[in-house]
DNA sequence: TGAAATGTTGGGGCG
DNA sequence: ACGCCCCAACATTTC
């Protein structure tokens, strides 16, 4: 085969965004088929994604994960490249100094994004330069998936149905074995000067729950495999219990990919956990669930889809109310619980999510987006298809969404899935002298059980900001006002 | 991927 | 022995 025609060597520019990985790669891979020299790019654009810049907690994870992905590359022979400034712009003139006439990268799915990287890919080719792009974070493209007559779904179970048709095998791309290294006269910016770590270190403690990069999501995942896959669809509804994958953060940054994922499941040998990837496959059809309504509805990050919501009596004044919750005193362990393990860790247990979200929404009243909004700073697995999706759905203004009146009790919740309590005496220490019985609700304890576990009501521990029993019954009057007719 | 209110049933205490 | 009542326990309906 000759390739170096003319004694000019291809060269091709790899741009890296939320593919932070080398196996299972396709732009990778097809630069790697294509040219001879390969120049790998993280672009660090100014402040972009319109109403949704990345948060505090994703540039934590991400500053990390490019740490990792120079590593995983010079161990290849390789190394990244990292620039700041216009995407554009930073394309162009890294393509110029390099003499690379193409550029491969695999695909995102935000309206922003989309937007942008459709005009840098008319520009390029109208310039004559060769635009490959690819597939890297999806079992299948938002449009592949589609009603009969074209219209996308709006409900899972069909959506999900029509998925496994289709067959969710997609075999995985092989990591390059050695990459060319990258000429030393490419200049990039160190890591650091990217400003992309905190001022105030608040995320001291996520060094203790994370580890990014490509590797340790690999391990991550083969631990979940091996350990508690089996058990998963009984007890991945437990906070207190490490059922969970906790692979969102690597997904959402591509760190690994679904396809990777679902080949796991498929390979395991032990077939008495089919149960346990039946599930969690439908898990991840969520996922491609979530990013099929973000494709083809991009403004319901900010809008409900269901538009009657439009005109919903939310509450006003929420402020107090709004801190209250954002900080972990509202007085209802299990929401506590969960807050402080989101600012804590960068990560809530998914049960968690939809309870605070519940209370947020419906106890509290206040607006889903300002729910969004805080979730999307603070969690390293902040994902617009995912965030808007959970968010509408709790809220029950999404697609799929749970009806109305669907209101989760904080108690009863906490007592059916945290039933002796470890999980909120792990993230409300000044509860943990309580017996199982009041964890969950200690304002309904006698004073002599508060008295021995060291809590004063009001003092060391809140009571409920809202009553449940009256904020329910305004919940539901208040949709009563916008039902449909 | 709810909770609360309401309805039904059946065992057991008791006159 | 029988009927009455109470009330868990469970089922159904409603929000």
């Amino acid at each position: 085969m000759v390739r170096a025609d003319w004694g000019v060597m291809k060269t091709a520019v790899v741009w890296f965004r939320r593919d932070l990985r080398l196996t299972d790669n396709p732009a990778l891979a097809a630069a790697v088929a294509a040219a001879e020299r390969i120049v790998p790019v993280y672009i660090h654009g100014p402040v972009s994604g319109g109403n949704w810049p990345m948060g505090s907690a994703s540039r934590w994870w991400l500053h990390h994960s490019l740490e990792a992905l120079d590593g995983s590359l010079r161990r290849l022979g390789s190394r990244l490249v990292t620039r700041r400034g216009a995407e554009f712009q930073s394309l162009v003139r890294l393509m110029i100094e390099t003499g690379a006439g193409s550029v491969y990268w695999n695909r995102l799915y935000e309206p922003t994004a989309i937007a942008r990287d459709t005009e840098i890919e008319r520009v390029l080719r109208g310039e004559g330069l060769t635009v490959e792009t690819f597939n890297s974070a999806l079992l299948n493209e938002p449009w592949e998936i589609q009603r009969e007559g074209g219209q996308p779904y709006r409900k899972f179970t069909p959506f999900w149905k029509a998925v496994r048709q289709r067959g969710l095998d997609r075999a995985p791309e092989l990591p390059p074995k050695a990459l060319p290294p990258v000429a030393e006269t490419v200049a990039g910016v160190p890591l650091e000067e990217l400003g992309l770590l905190p001022r105030i270190p608040w995320d001291a403690g996520f060094h203790e729950f994370w580890r990014a990069g490509e590797q340790a999501a690999r391990q991550r995942l083969d631990e979940f495999v091996a350990s508690a896959l089996g058990r998963y669809p009984a007890q991945r509804d437990r906070p207190d219990l490490p059922a969970t994958s906790r692979l969102s953060p690597h997904l959402h940054f591509g760190e690994i990919g679904p396809r990777q994922v679902v080949q796991a499941m498929r390979d395991d040998s032990a077939w008495i956990w089919k149960d346990g990837a039946e599930a969690y496959n439908r898990e991840l059809g969520w996922r491609e669930f979530a990013y099929h309504l973000l494709y083809h509805f991009p403004e319901t990050t900010d809008e409900p889809l269901e538009p009657r919501f439009a005109g919903f009596p939310w509450a006003e004044g929420y402020q107090a109310h709004l801190a209250a919750w954002q900080q972990g005193r509202t007085g209802l362990p299990l929401v506590d619980a969960g807050m402080r393990e989101l600012w804590h860790t960068g990560w809530m247990h998914n049960r968690v999510r939809m309870v605070v979200a519940s209370f947020l929404t419906k106890n509290l009243l206040i607006p889903w987006q300002e729910g969004a909004r805080w979730f999307w700073d603070i969690l390293v697995d902040a994902d617009l298809a995912n965030n808007t999706l959970g968010w509408q759905w709790t809220a029950g203004c999404g697609a799929d969404a749970a009806p109305y009146f669907r209101i989760f009790n904080p108690v009863l919740q906490g007592q059916r899935f945290d039933p002796e309590g470890a999980y909120v005496r792990r993230w409300v220490p000044e509860l943990a002298g309580l017996p199982a019985a009041y964890i969950h609700k200690p304002w309904r304890a006698p004073s002599s059980v508060l008295e021995k576990a060291g809590v004063r009501l009001d003092n060391t521990y809140p009571r409920p900001i809202v009553d449940l029993k009256g904020s329910r019954e305004r919940a539901l009057a208040a949709f009563e006002r916008i039902k449909k007719r």
